[in-house]
DNA sequence: ACGCAGCATGACAGCGTTGTCAATATTCCT
DNA sequence: AGGAATATTGACAACGCTGTCATGCTGCGT
């Protein structure tokens, strides 16, 4: 199978090569027949442009890089499907970009990237999205970029959301209407802005029921499993403790759990517990985690697509609010005891 | 910050572009007085070779993928960030590219991928690895690859092995130490032929142990969560149930955990669990697991860097084992009742 | 000192596209 | 029909690098 180029489907298109080029870029003012007779020689020849070429000529690289500084696999490679679904459709390739957020070196690292590899943008998640150094450094850069979730205050930059607040607030309320007066939170990351629209929510929930938010129910986690154990160890050991932990993410929700199971408690009987995300540990412990799913991987798909249409400076909508997370109710939520 | 060129670079340090290419590329035959002249201009101007050109002019991309078709996230995203981890520092980019072992358009998938993107070389995973018309795909379109634990006939082929039968041969016999003596084994997916080495090690290590292998104490398993779940089931059901099971992955044994939890029975008390891959769920379960954790960064790391290697033609070793597996043992092992 | 084998360097032609701009067809007016 | 406006096409020069080959230099053996 012989490699063909641009000239050879000109040639058998009885074309000019720039001809075939404005086919393959969809360009306007190509009549519908020729533009049929070039489409036909591509496919006879199964041609592909070459991408080096493409981007030497074209000054872009048909390459996005995705940066991402999380500890979570499954997000991560939730997040990387959707882009590469978007992506492929689209004829272009993604570039993987872990990185540190706290890494003094991680401005040199981008630029670095942006100018070695010529990526024609960057798609960022949490928490890189909140990182202001970051932000203005791709603006000094002038390079395309999209965020995912970031903190709300982001309306006006390019990105995709989610309805974290509310369906924080919803989850509260599902713990209310069970029973539980006593609920605790244990927040995220406090490096992690956009987190605090869980707390948020968490607070518009109890609000909602007509109860207040108690500062000894809100505990300071750091996302891990083992700062989830120590945040329910303290909350446990309370004179008052708390019916139901309802922690920022699955990992510190399994955390709490299994605090509770050391302790003895039984879950739901004697305390309820939810999460946030939805990894696959959520189904996978005993009992089953009530939590929060997000669409991670429409998530990635959109932000690719909201890229791709900032390149063509389609500029119509910036940001997109994706509001299809919802509740799972699983076994680790019950009636208040 | 302006994008300087090779012919930049020359200017500034009074050469010719070609010899800044040698430079560059460490060909040989440029005087050592030459070389530094070069290296300084090229730092001063914080030069970096333009992809697309280099690819265009030397008929290579400078870009690798990386095949997968694994359930398992924490997997990926440890085989991405060990072959990252090489490619940064040899200036190759990775591209990431998910794919179906049994999809009829598999081959397709690759043929363009190989053309479209002209990758210089492909690295693959179980169960991609083991795919007798891929690997022959491969060798047709004459792209250089290498495998990640390959199924242990494949050490004609470049590949990273591990020593997955000997592991399992000892875990078995660590059990055995602990006084079980109907230890049961939940086989791994029959397509993943790789897998065959940890049954293979289960059985060798009965032998050293001086037991002998019981049909009705091997199930198959299917890999992931449910199957755990469904294979402990039939053997808990049985008039001699097993007082230990070793699933071929951590996935299966935690769904053999959650049966034991619902039929009551206490682990490690009753019964003793233990799986394969270390992966996080592992140690956030409660009892927490017994399992073999696999350097799987290290794995992504060596594959890369065989692959490069293999660029380079100095095709010394094609194979190598990495052996650092181990058992790390946890709460769900414990002596037989 | 002479000749020759390397070593070191440079000139220049691609690599396969896209962008620019000019040339040619076609359409739409009046 | 005549002419302007617009749609369609092509010729050709980049893009930034590497490969090839020619040239000039250095040092060695005699």
């Amino acid at each position: 199978m012989k490699k063909h180029t641009i000239t050879d489907v000109a040639e058998l298109a009885g074309v000019s090569i720039k001809t075939v080029s404005r086919v393959i870029n969809q360009e306007p003012n190509v009549r519908p027949s020729t533009h049929s007779k070039v489409s036909q020689a591509i496919a006879e020849l199964n041609y592909r442009p070459s991408i080096s070429a493409r981007s030497l000529a074209g000054n872009r690289s048909y390459l996005l890089a995705l940066l991402y500084d999380n500890p979570s696999a499954s997000y991560v490679t939730d997040i990387q499907s959707g882009v590469l679904q978007t992506c492929r459709a689209q004829n272009y390739e993604v570039l993987i970009h872990p990185c540190e957020y706290q890494d003094p070196a991680l401005e040199k690292n981008i630029t670095d990237l942006v100018h070695n590899s010529r990526v024609d943008g960057l798609i960022l998640t949490p928490p890189l999205t909140d990182s202001r150094p970051l932000l203005e450094l791709m603006k000094r850069l002038d390079i395309p970029y999209v965020l995912i979730s970031p903190s709300s205050n982001s309306v006006f930059e390019w990105a995709v959301g989610t309805n974290d607040q509310a369906i924080c607030s919803e989850m509260v309320q599902h713990l209310c209407g069970l029973g539980h007066r006593r609920i605790a939170f244990i927040l995220g990351h406090p490096d992690h802005s956009a987190l605090a629209n869980r707390y948020a929510g968490y607070q518009e929930g109890l609000k909602a029921c007509g109860l207040k938010v108690s500062k000894q129910l809100c505990v300071q986690g750091f996302n891990s499993f083992e700062s989830g154990e120590q945040c329910a160890r303290k909350l446990l050991k309370l004179k008052q403790p708390p019916t139901a932990i309802f922690a920022c993410n699955d990992d510190m929700a399994a955390g709490a759990m299994k605090v509770a199971h050391e302790l003895g408690l039984d879950v739901p009987g004697q305390l309820s517990v939810a999460g946030f995300d939805d990894i696959p540990l959520a189904s996978q412990i005993w009992p089953s985690l009530t939590t929060v799913k997000q669409p991670i991987q429409k998530m990635g798909e959109v932000a690719a697509e909201l890229l791709l249409r900032r390149f063509r400076q389609q500029s119509a909508e910036k940001f997109e609010r994706i509001t299809k997370s919802q509740i799972v109710v699983r076994d680790s939520t019950g009636p208040a005891p």
